[in-house]
DNA sequence: GCCTGTGAAGCTATTCACAGCT
DNA sequence: AGCTGTGAATAGCTTCACAGGC
């Protein structure tokens, strides 16, 4: 229950749900939704049963309830904020890609060591010599850390967020990051996904041609 | 065996003891690189019988000879290519981690719809106009596709992709892609991610305060 | 009839624990 | 003594299958 995998789905439901909302779409069975997101039924409702399920039999789910229902796990009831440090190439796709789109859970500060990048405001979001850090963290009460900096940095970095009170990290660099225990890291490793994409693209090309042999 | 995880980690130890190769270290145990990487020793052993263990009681694992032999499970014997499409800031980003890291796993092309950014050489890759994806997939013989073009871009990017004989994709758009079942799909979700370090980083804090008190 | 909610079964992944080696 | 390799135990996750409801 409330599992990492089960908050992930409920996510992407989530997501998809609007989707559903902005085609007028009032009801969805767990069989619908589960092909959207490429899950089973089961697993849809088993998810669901982690925000209280609340599906009507021969309807399905009210849409617009779901969404509610859902963001009563994943938001808080005041807006929470992120930090996002290195606002190279990747840095600047997320400040763009979540400008204004969660109004609970938006990037509330950039850090950078380069001066030009710095004391501007990009996407909506002002940005501050990474000196600043740890203070500017802590006076905004920002709890999670969007690390996009170069492997060298990433430690050193997701230190001094911790030290500033972030408790939930999203590494972007290919590292591992070193923190307390209560701590949460979510790693986007680049390297890792795309050698596994590799590895079972060859699998799955191996699989195709035995079966076209026999 | 050879499971989604595995090779995974497989991929994260790879880069660990490439790591240790640079500084000199001939030797290491499981769970020195258990720490590393942030898993358990049992753990870094059952991962290694997948390559054929290979460690000595007492020296523990000589890193070069682990290197090979986790680069003969994950790597092709020649060269494999892939595609990137959507050379945004994003898509800019990977061309530029990837070029010249990996001998045996390049990014060999990339796509793009904007005129401005095509017939020209980015971080070492060809950029071509998106209507020759397809074609250009099938005469590089790619197996592997990036996506990264915005949501409602990415279905149709991907079966196209997938026409010109790619097996495995790594999704950065914010949404499912539907493919046939032997089609891998490694999904990069960014927003599903910092939602899943949004929660669990409240819950963190929460019990760190619960702790407090008692 | 066809849906949801859920106990129970089945499956996968991780950890334990110890034999075997040096 | 302290390591690896691995069967066995455990924990965690997903699917099955069906009771209950509209």
């Amino acid at each position: 229950m409330h599992s990492q995998r089960n908050i992930g789905r409920l996510s992407v439901y989530r997501r998809l749900l609007y989707g559903l909302l902005e085609a007028r779409t009032e009801y969805v069975h767990s069989h619908t939704l589960a092909s959207l997101a490429e899950v089973t039924a089961a697993q849809v409702r088993r998810d669901l049963m982690a925000v209280g399920c609340c599906g009507t039999p021969r309807r399905g789910y009210a849409v617009s309830f779901l969404i509610e229902s859902i963001g009563e796990l994943l938001d808080t009831p005041e807006p929470q904020g992120a930090a996002l440090v290195g606002i190279g190439n990747l840095g600047s796709a997320l400040l763009a890609y979540f400008s204004g789109r969660r109004p609970k859970l938006a990037i509330m500060a950039a850090f950078d060591i380069d001066p030009a990048k710095v004391n501007r405001v990009m996407h909506g979001c002002r940005c501050y010599p990474v000196e600043k850090l740890e203070n500017t963290v802590r006076k905004k009460d920002l709890r999670v850390g969007i690390v996009t900096v170069p492997a060298s940095e990433a430690q050193g970095i997701a230190e001094a967020l911790v030290r500033g009170g972030v408790r939930g990290l999203l590494n972007f660099a290919p590292t591992r990051l070193h923190v307390a225990r209560d701590v949460f890291v979510e790693d986007m490793d680049m390297t890792m996904s795309l050698e596994k994409a590799a590895f079972f693209a060859r699998r799955e090309d191996r699989k195709r041609k035995a079966r076209r042999v026999s």
